[in-house]
RNA sequence: GCGCGCUUAGCUCAGUUGGUAGAGCAACUCAUUUACACUGAGAAGGUCGGGGGUUCAAGUCCCUCAGCGCGCACCA
């Protein structure tokens, strides 16, 4: 007998086999398309060479995984193991996702926890911090996704943000403006005063409160509001052209009212939006706070005014409530109006939905903002298009509804996010006149930066051209920004040549190792014999609109100091635009460049806030000049995109699709991909954004089968979540009781798109199972080591063969059809009730029987032939006990992975 | 408010196009110096949520009611 039997002796573990075999496979290469033996993908196969590619949905790379990670992993490998034993090129391609906002709050949670906010860090730092968190983690991912068995091409792995990715998604965004998919506008936004972002619709979530409703009377009118806090702007007021209670107002009339705080000239509004039966049948808006008041705003021209703030709390319209937070406003609004006798009745059970952000639960604020969105109707109209034509079918079929659905509903997109943490949007703002380039290319760097803290800044002394040296905090500041600028290869430093300044520009020189040329033009504007005196004496000239405009006292004009400096400033940039350079100079000077390079009145440069000393204003040179002003100065977009934005592309973006240029190779061969196979809830989060993308830029949909899985929720079919302690994580399990028992119970009985309970002794059942095929093997291999494999069968063992090859069939058309969860029982069953129980029970006397030499070669032959078809059967499910029993085969060269699969397919070709 | 799903054995769930109800676990009886430490054989257990309809035939298709769960939602 073979001594490698010998290891059969003591029961399968897996603990002790699992990472050897996995080893094996990652470096055989099979993994890699490429690299698949010919024998097993030249032509009479199944797939004869075919492709087959299933994109991994990237996991996030900012946690460990869960028992949903190891659902997908164990269906979509046991998808590709089957293809690629068809014969298919089966390319699994793994990524990971940077997962924008979600990370960033993972991480600002870490930052609250050692006393920092990303809020007073450098973006840069802040950015490069949260990298090295998610390349760590990613790392840590990813041996956990090889631990389940997965058998994905590891050499194709991507990363959105890796550098040629970013760059894609920024060629799509250009494209998109360029076919003018993509606008900026103002419109209302999820803003989350937490995380000062604003969020699209699938990051909110929308829950019923209990509130109240109170009644106003406004004017001869009552108004019903759930938000009093926001009412103090509310000028219009709108009603139903048709209703006959109001049928002696007439639109655009106006009437004044008494309000809050104080009378208000209200205006008479019709629209036929408004509902009759509710409340009144009369509500008064606030257009900056609410979606149906925006857009109601907007169709008949109506002013709009921010109430609250971008903090949550409440503008100085507010009067004597004003910097309170809205909550605690809100009933002190109330007293007031109580008090003014405005207070009609107050409905005290009513149901108010509100939308929270997804993360911190902050309640959302709706905000009018510039952001960037893409138009949603044209692509979603080429969605349905697609969907009409049959082009790709959601498993389970009824999904399809909800896709279709959301699709067309769909409003346009925002995809601009207020976080560092993700792609930049290649856009950046004219600076005199706001204008929008998009993907303009940066030509240099200017950054105008104001001296540090002085001794005579400390003690708030006026200095002008007077001087005195930086203090220990000045010199602090200048090389927290020194620090900054370093990071964009600074060519040239353009002082002004007082002390302050050169003191500060040989700080910034030492940091950036560029040369400084000094500058009078750029001295602060002279304070003539005011100078040594309290910025409080000297307010009258100080802040004095006259001296803006000549001479006051001997203080130079403001206009001076503007015509020397920016004279000087627009010369450097004649002679030094291909530099990166940074001009060290003075508050007032920047009060005056500020006035020409953002077009401002002098009263709006004098009533502008001051800059800070260290702090600098960056601008670039693009290489094209604004298209509406001819500025040539701009301030980059400082947002990145959603998320979902370039995890729209990721089918695209993997196979190495490039919207501006030529793709590479893989593209024509593996795109479109065939499944999608992901979890339910991103039905209206992910695919439709994939299948826009790729239908966009493509002109295809990027794949023909949605997969989609339910929740794994914990054994009593509850969901799994940290505060309830009941999450399972799917390691414990599989070092407990093996990888491959794992994946059976998480793929037997689980219908597509319903939720599983995973149950402990499901996983124990299968764990058995596997040493179950264990024990067959020893079984088998013992009583045949010597045997003949091509001996003739008798006629019944020929009909065990049939038997095996028709359920094999079976097996294969489910699989086929993407119904995993029956082909795993399927052939469960077979190999422990048909083959173990009977036939080997069955086998005993015979092989036993010495005077039957052709009936014991024929058995022999049979259960050799049973064991390869059944360990090959059951490989896309278990690959770790099947490869491992399969080396023990005698005469075995290859690996069951890229062995043959054992039955025909049920596929027309 | 709109939409979706579920209801089948004690528990967790399968049941592909309609053709006499299935699995795992638990519980029961027996066997077992056994290929099996994780075994086998057997038996038991369901008017498939209620009601109505289509059909030769319904767990499956249609209508309706009830309970549970979930998703979406700009009614002040």
């Amino acid at each position: 007998m073979d001594e490698a039997l010998e290891k059969f002796r003591k029961p399968y573990d897996p603990a002790s086999t699992e990472a050897g075999i996995y080893k094996a496979w990652e470096e055989s290469g099979y993994f890699n398309p490429d690299n698949l033996p010919a024998d097993l993908i030249e032509d009479g196969t199944t797939g004869s060479g075919k492709p087959f590619t299933i994109v991994m949905p990237p996991p996030n790379a900012n946690g460990s995984l869960h028992a949903g990670h190891a659902l997908f992993v164990t269906l979509e490998d046991l998808f590709t193991r089957f293809k690629r034993m068809q014969g298919y090129k089966a390319l699994w391609l793994p990524g990971a996702d940077h997962a924008g906002f979600e990370t960033q709050v993972v991480y600002e949670k870490q930052l609250e926890k050692e006393g920092r906010s990303r809020f007073n860090m450098d973006p840069q730092d802040l950015y490069n911090e949260i990298y090295d968190f998610t390349i760590k983690n990613k790392a840590h991912m990813e041996d956990q996704v090889r631990s389940l068995g997965a058998s994905c091409d590891w050499s194709r792995e991507k990363f959105t943000l890796d550098p040629e990715i970013v760059e894609k998604v920024q060629a799509t965004f250009i494209k998109m403006y360029q076919d003018e998919l993509v606008y900026r506008g103002k419109r209302i936004v999820n803003w989350c005063s937490k995380h000062q972002t604003s969020l699209s619709d699938v990051e909110t979530e929308s829950v019923e409160e209990p509130s109240k409703l109170y009644y106003f009377k406004y004017g001869p009118f009552e108004i019903a509001t759930a938000r009093p806090e926001t009412k103090f702007g509310d000028k219009y007021v709108v009603m139903h052209p048709e209703d006959a209670r109001y049928a002696q107002y007439e639109h655009g009339q106006k009437l004044t009212v008494e309000w809050i705080n104080g009378p208000l000239e209200a205006t008479i509004i019709k629209d036929p939006v408004i509902d009759m039966e509710f409340g009144t049948g009369v509500m008064t808006i606030t257009p900056w706070h609410s979606q149906v008041d925006f857009e109601l705003a907007n169709k008949h021209g109506l002013d709009m005014e921010q109430i609250i703030d971008w903090r949550g709390k409440l503008l100085p319209i507010a009067q004597e409530f004003a910097g309170m937070k809205i909550t605690e406003a809100r009933e002190k609004i109330v007293e007031k109006l109580q008090a003014k006798g405005l207070v009609t009745r107050i409905e005290e059970n009513y149901k108010h939905v509100v939308k929270r952000c997804y993360k911190c639960n902050t309640l959302i604020e709706p905000q009018v903002k510039d952001q960037w969105f893409v138009k949603m109707a044209p692509l979603a109209r080429m969605a349905l298009d697609a969907s009409d034509r049959g082009d790709f079918k959601f498993i389970p079929e009824h999904e399809e509804k909800v896709f279709r659905y959301w699709m067309e509903n769909a409003l346009d997109w925002n995809v601009s996010r207020q976080i560092i943490w993700g792609i930049p949007i290649p856009a950046h703002f004219c600076v005199t006149c706001e204008t929008p380039k998009v993907g303009g290319v940066v030509e240099s760097k200017w950054f105008i930066v104001r001296h540090g803290e002085t001794e005579m800044n400390l003690k708030r002394q006026i200095q002008g051209q007077n001087d005195s040296p930086l203090t220990e905090t000045g010199r602090a500041q200048i090389e927290k920004s020194a620090k900054e600028l370093a990071k964009h290869n600074i060519d040239l430093i353009i002082s002004s040549d007082l002390g302050r300044t050169k003191e500060t520009s040989e700080i910034i020189a030492k940091a950036t190792g560029a040369e400084i040329l000094y500058e009078p033009a750029l001295r602060e504007r002279s304070y003539g014999p005011h100078e040594g005196k309290s910025y409080d004496e000297i307010d009258h000239v100080h802040r004095n609109l006259n001296g803006y405009h000549e001479s006051v006292e001997g203080v130079e004009a403001y206009i001076d100091v503007e015509n020397r400096a920016w004279s000087a400033f627009e010369e450097y940039r004649k002679t030094h635009r291909a530099k990166n350079v940074v001009i060290v100079t003075h508050g007032g000077v920047m009060r005056t460049l500020r006035r020409r390079l953002y077009d401002l009145s002098p009263e709006e440069a004098m009533d502008a806030e001051g800059m800070k000393n260290g702090e600098y204003i960056a601008l670039d040179h693009l290489d094209s000049a604004c298209a509406n002003c001819g500025g040539e100065l701009f301030k980059a977009d400082t947002d990145t995109f959603d998320t979902w934005f370039s995890s729209g592309q990721w089918p695209l973006l993997t196979t190495g699709f490039d919207p501006a240029g030529e793709s590479s190779v893989d593209f024509p061969t593996y795109y479109p991909t065939d499944v999608m196979e992901t979890g339910r809830d991103l039905v209206f989060k992910w695919v439709p954004r994939m299948i826009i993308f790729g239908l966009y830029l493509a002109q295809k949909a990027p794949f023909h089968t949605i997969y989609l899985h339910g929740l794994v929720n914990d054994a009593n079919g509850k969901k799994m979540s940290k505060s309830k302690g009941n999450v399972v994580n799917p390691l414990d399990l599989t070092s407990k009781y093996g990888t491959d028992a794992l994946r059976m119970a998480l793929v037997v009985g689980n219908t597509p798109g319903t939720d599983l309970a995973l149950r402990e002794d499901k996983v124990k059942g299968y764990k058995h199972f596997a040493n179950k095929i264990w024990n067959i093997a020893r079984f088998v291999l013992e009583n045949t080591y010597d045997a003949d494999l091509d001996a003739p069968l008798s006629d019944f063992d020929a009909l065990m063969l049939r038997e095996f090859e028709e359920m094999a069939a079976d097996v294969t058309r489910d699989l086929e059809e993407y119904r995993p969860h029956l082909a795993a029982e399927k052939a469960y069953h077979y190999v422990w009730h048909k083959f173990a129980d009977e036939i080997l029970e069955a086998s005993k006397p015979i092989l036993a029987d010495s005077d039957t030499p052709d009936a014991v070669a024929s058995r022999k032959a049979l259960l050799r032939g049973l064991l390869a078809g059944s360990l090959k059967l059951l490989h896309p499910f278990m690959p770790f006990v099947t490869e491992e029993i399969w080396q023990s085969i005698p005469g075995t060269t290859n690996m069951l992975m890229v062995s043959s699969w054992p039955a025909r397919s049920s596929e027309k070709s």
